[in-house]
DNA sequence: AATATTTGCGCAACCGATGCCGGAATAGAA
DNA sequence: TTCTATTCCGGCATCGGTTGCGCAAATATT
């Protein structure tokens, strides 16, 4: 096992002490030209690469970036992903991921692993299970940079960049409602997430705008976020039995429109039966059977969006006061011959 | 900011010199039993983290693996992630994860990347564009544990996990072959990739046990992987306008078989047409329309051991001679009303 | 020629934790 | 009482870099 080469290595090759080293590989402060050179073409030469750890140890700072989403299995994330990265190394930051799967417990355990292997901050969209944010307020409180996206919280003040979750659903919902369809179900989401009442708040607008009643009864939660798939099938064979029949079903994210789906196959009620619009960001939609009208969020720009933010918080000399919210158009697809 | 405690501050606070303390805390060597009471209930109190970037500097050690995939946005590579992190996260080990996205230059960036934040061990698949191994071969001889899943490579001797492809494909292939088809198009990986050969290994071996003659005009290969769709959707079109009209399309990986059935769907030749297996791992294959049968391999599964030989690898007291690999059997769904 | 100013570089401390070595205090043995 | 053996703990160097400070030689100033 050939050990790396260090500056003491090169240091002593070239007969210069190691701070010389140091600083003429950096062009740093008062250091001859001559020299600079010298030890740029040997560095160079035998492949020297600075020990990002120790650099770590030194400087407080790490060059890494902590990301906690629900699952990367889930396009809507892993979109968001590559928008994070496409950012993050052009600048020099290395990206962690870590998965919540929706759980508070690991989502504590994440943000704490991340806190501690010192990322220089931090990217998160709340689990649905997390209504304790005591472990995220101590990281910001304690000096750490945190940007939100997605699912945010109000309880701390920082940079924020979600879709509009508002229009999204208004679209998805109006769009019904010109399609003759006025009894919509509404599956939703865990309710305390922030997603999930701003996109209730567009369902509820575009029903008030075509002066339909809300009706409680045609909203059903699943606190998990689809994650137990028994939890949406329930949901679902609620809709399908309600009194007063719906005629089409709004989804609010994209695992439960996949849940929705799924179920209604089982149930053999498909979209010709009864329409189904929801968030997705899934790359097979237009495949789908049950077909699904989707809202879609532009994820990648999103995940960009949210690193330019974050690393211009932790690059900031002073302390940053003014946070802001960028909100991002999402767009409607019709994926149903039956409707426009 | 307040700064992370550290052992000096503990060692201040109780009189103690930093070596004491770490010894206490790590209930190491000869410590007065009280002291350790003192100190652990002291470090307990403050909520003191040992750094685990001064640890990685100290010990040559990071207690974390790199792990590198195609993409995450895959559902083949997301459950071995997850199986992966199963294993690594009840071991102490911290999962870091980046993608190549099929390609060589990512792919290399990637490693070196890892190997310089100094994971202690790595886990792969190659890029399919890969075909130049000297950056993994570099880090290899250097002595970074190294164990493959799934496209593995012959050059490096080390342990690896895939599943039985040529078992997958014989079945997939041997399924249309009961059911009266023998002329069945393959639509296939980039040619270098592992599992591309042995997966037409299994095609032919199918073939031949039934006495169909092996049609090489009958494989296209994709040599991007399913990256570039246009890429697939050429190979599907010249499948569809064979001379010898093909009867089945056996497709060997999933981002292929997904764009196989969208190139379908836009020709307007839907599964009752020609009918489609392929190796699939989609939590969403069954609402695919056109339907696709798959061979599903046991990706969580496959992470766990590749995990769990990897970090046999890395904790191994002697350098390990005998290298192992594992092959997991894949299972066959039939998702076709046709077919049997 | 004597003094002031640059220029170029090395010494040593430091980041947080570990491990080797050595030494004080106490106990037991001669 | 003196000598050896334990027990328990502190000092110091180290991992691989960065950085403030100081010092000597080279150059500029008077």
């Amino acid at each position: 096992m050939s050990k790396p080469v260090t500056l003491k290595d090169i240091a002593k090759a070239l007969g210069f002490s190691t701070s010389t080293v140091s600083r003429a590989l950096r062009d740093d402060y008062e250091i001859n030209e001559e020299t600079k050179r010298i030890v740029k073409e040997y560095a160079e030469q035998i492949a020297y690469k600075s020990n990002p750890i120790a650099l770590s140890l030194k400087g407080r700072r790490s060059y890494s970036i902590g990301v906690v989403v629900c699952e990367v299995a889930n396009s809507f994330f892993s979109q968001i992903i590559n928008g994070i990265e496409s950012i993050a190394y052009g600048r020099g930051y290395h990206v962690i991921i870590s998965q919540s799967h929706d759980q508070y417990e690991r989502e504590v355990i994440n943000t704490k692993h991340l806190a501690n292997r010192s990322v220089d901050g931090l990217l998160i969209s709340m689990s649905a299970e997390t209504k304790d944010f005591s472990h995220l307020i101590n990281l910001h409180e304690n000096g750490l940079p945190i940007v939100f996206f997605d699912r945010t919280i109000d309880k701390i003040q920082t940079h924020k960049v979600i879709a509009n979750n508002f229009a999204g659903a208004f679209d998805a919902t109006e769009m019904f409602i010109k399609n003759g369809r006025s009894h919509i179900a509404h599956l939703a989401n865990a309710p305390h997430l922030s997603i999930t009442k701003e996109r209730l708040e567009g369902y509820k607008a575009a029903l008030k705008k075509h002066s339909i009643a809300f009706n409680p009864d045609y909203v059903h939660y699943c606190s998990h976020g689809g994650m137990i798939y028994e939890e949406v099938e329930h949901a679902v064979k609620q809709i399908l039995n309600m009194p007063d029949k719906a005629d089409a079903i709004f989804v609010s994210s994209d695992r439960l429109s996949i849940g929705c789906l799924t179920a209604l196959k089982k149930f053999h009620a498909g979209s010709d039966s009864i329409p189904v619009a929801g968030f997705s960001n899934s790359d097979v939609v237009e495949l789908l059977q049950p077909s699904l009208s989707y809202v879609r969020q532009p994820a990648f720009e999103m995940g960009r969006i949210a690193t330019e933010m974050l690393i211009s918080l932790i690059e900031a000399k002073e302390p940053v006061k003014e946070f802001e919210t960028r909100v991002l158009d999402t767009e409607l697809f019709i994926n149903d011959p039956n409707l426009t």
